[in-house]
DNA sequence: CTGTTAGCGCATTCAC
DNA sequence: GTGAATGCGCTAACAG
């Protein structure tokens, strides 16, 4: 391997002005520039990363930390769309990215410890929250660089996180089908230990209070998340005295289910009921119903966080611990107005 | 921070006794261990990954190189499922997984030349495959260790590379739709310079061959992946004089799009035409009609990837270039049997 | 069994 | 402008 020493012989100058060159450092003679530079691209050298990540006491490299791979929302369209916009960013910026998972909660654990403590990168993003999470209280105590995609279960004024207002996308999608003139809607939510869940479905209360409609509890299902592809809610709705005109699905590939689930009962959507969600995933434009639901930037949400995690590596000022992306309504075809 | 030598001081031993005590060498004396480990304890101490691959002159850890992010196709689960065999596996052998991506092809490409020259990973594996990739030269020119998911268009017998028998699958797949009765049958393809399309066209070509059923140009029609989600292939479709009693679909994700696109039409699945594809994706499953696809294992694909550069970083022998997962078909609903 | 020495490849202080 | 010396944190000879 071709180091900083050999191009210093070659040229006979110091590695230490060799090492300048590198940096441009303005001190530096033209002249001995070009001669190192040329010394440089002859012998075929490169800086070793690791060598100047040890002296740098940085290795500009940031950690994104899965769900646990068995966890099936790993299925979730939304998990590569954030991990594009990070990526997008962090090359952007220089940084590398790892990415982290474990088999179990406990893996994941010791391999964010190892990585953390060990000093391999210089920040996380954490893709996910749980209750009670050892993850999050060892980030906390460390005081390690790190931000969170969604909202945290737990000191939420504390935490860095990137968020859509998930409260007011719930509030807007259910006013829209108000406005289409229905009157009897179900909210269908994936796992109930998910804040994006609870705060749609606050939204989606607010919403039928607000506008004078009944709130039963009747009215709001939970459904494993992926596992049964909505169809345990389904069968749910056609038990039901009145069945609903209209439903919220908390997520789009929940909705897949659900419509398909419907349409081998002989419901159609939006037909017989109406239905919205949220996410804006790919397929939601390209199946039939193409989905009105609710665009929340997926993207942009990885774009933003890794900004800040960025931000909060390089000791720069964040101006609010809580980072909205705004979202909005895509109107298409799952969504009927009744008279 | 803590290092090594602040729990030589601790203990009042030596460094290298505590580099040592951390490799657990068998001639060091259970009781210094005990000391020492209960030092390491106390004081917090754990060791600097950077320093100990500066020495190793390794990192374990293994890039992935995506398609650039500006390629639609990244939209396709496929990715997150790979990713998830790969990151699994990769982790159970303790090495890291690094991301890595770029806007463009040239920005990608040096950022695979940062990587490798910097020494930064000790091995690549490659998601995709272009035609002329300046990547592949670099990486073969370099004797970097590396491996491709899929097949290489170039260069085949020479490159490690896990794939599927495509062109068998295509085969599969086709004939099975022939033993149900289907005469006519159309294949749909996705982007012409991919060699999986290639290759399951070419399977299903020589299933029509020997069954003696016609194969003409027009059986074959080509579609940009995932933009029009087959909207196109759909209308070309439908001005065929004969239309086909069935087709065949190079990718699940594809069959979302055309399956849709025929509704819109008036033409139901399997109804008036059958469809199989490939790939099994989750989606394949919960879609109305759930579709029959060839399973092609895709997580596998990934463990058997990392499997593969891990041999090849650690210097063991492959026993053939050409690593092939087994696939099998998964019987549904968008295929009907014609009488 | 343990300590001493050297060095991985680079950046940075201090001299000149 | 440039060089010499030092150290980042760790491991691996070589001694003893």
């Amino acid at each position: 391997m071709v180091t900083i020493k050999d191009i210093a012989k070659a040229t006979g100058c110091s590695p230490s002005t060799v090492s300048r060159v590198i940096a441009d450092n303005s001190r530096i003679s033209e002249k001995t520039k070009q001669k190192v530079r040329a010394a440089m691209r002859e012998l075929g050298y490169h800086p070793n990363l690791t060598a100047r990540n040890l002296v740098a006491r940085s290795t500009k490299t940031i950690a994104v930390i899965m769900p646990s791979s068995a966890d099936t929302s790993l299925q979730n369209p939304f998990f590569s769309e954030v991990l594009r916009g990070i990526g997008s960013h962090l090359h952007s910026r220089q940084f590398s990215l790892l990415l982290a998972s474990g088999a179990t909660e406990t893996e994941k654990f010791k391999e964010v410890e190892r990585l953390v403590l060990g000093k391999y990168v210089d920040g996380i993003i954490l893709l996910y929250s749980r209750l009670n999470d050892p993850i999050l209280s060892f980030l906390k105590e460390q005081e390690f660089p790190f931000v969170m995609v969604g909202k945290p279960l737990q000191y939420t004024d504390d935490i860095v996180h990137v968020d859509n207002d998930n409260i007011m996308a719930g509030k807007d999608i259910t006013e829209y089908l108000i406005s289409q003139g229905h009157k009897r809607i179900t909210f269908i939510g994936g796992a109930t230990d998910l804040v994006v869940t609870i705060d749609r479905e606050k939204g989606f209360e607010t919403a039928l209070t607000e506008a004078g409609l009944p709130v039963t509890e009747d009215e709001v299902i939970y459904t494993e998340f992926l596992k049964s592809g909505g169809r345990e809610a389904v069968e749910k709705i056609l038990k039901m005295k009145t069945k609903p005109d209209a439903v919220v699905v908390s997520d789009d590939l929940i909705s897949i289910g659900v419509i398909s689930t419907l349409e081998e009962h002989g419901l159609s959507v939006p037909g017989d009921i109406s239905l919205a969600s949220f996410n804006n995933i790919y397929f939601s434009e390209i199946i039939h119903p193409s989905l009105t639901t609710v665009d929340i930037r997926i993207y942009e949400l990885g774009v933003e966080s890794s900004k800040a995690v960025i931000k909060l590596c390089t000791d720069q000022k964040l101006d609010t611990k809580r980072i909205i992306i705004p979202h909005s309504i895509v109107y298409r075809n799952s969504v009927r107005a009744v008279e």
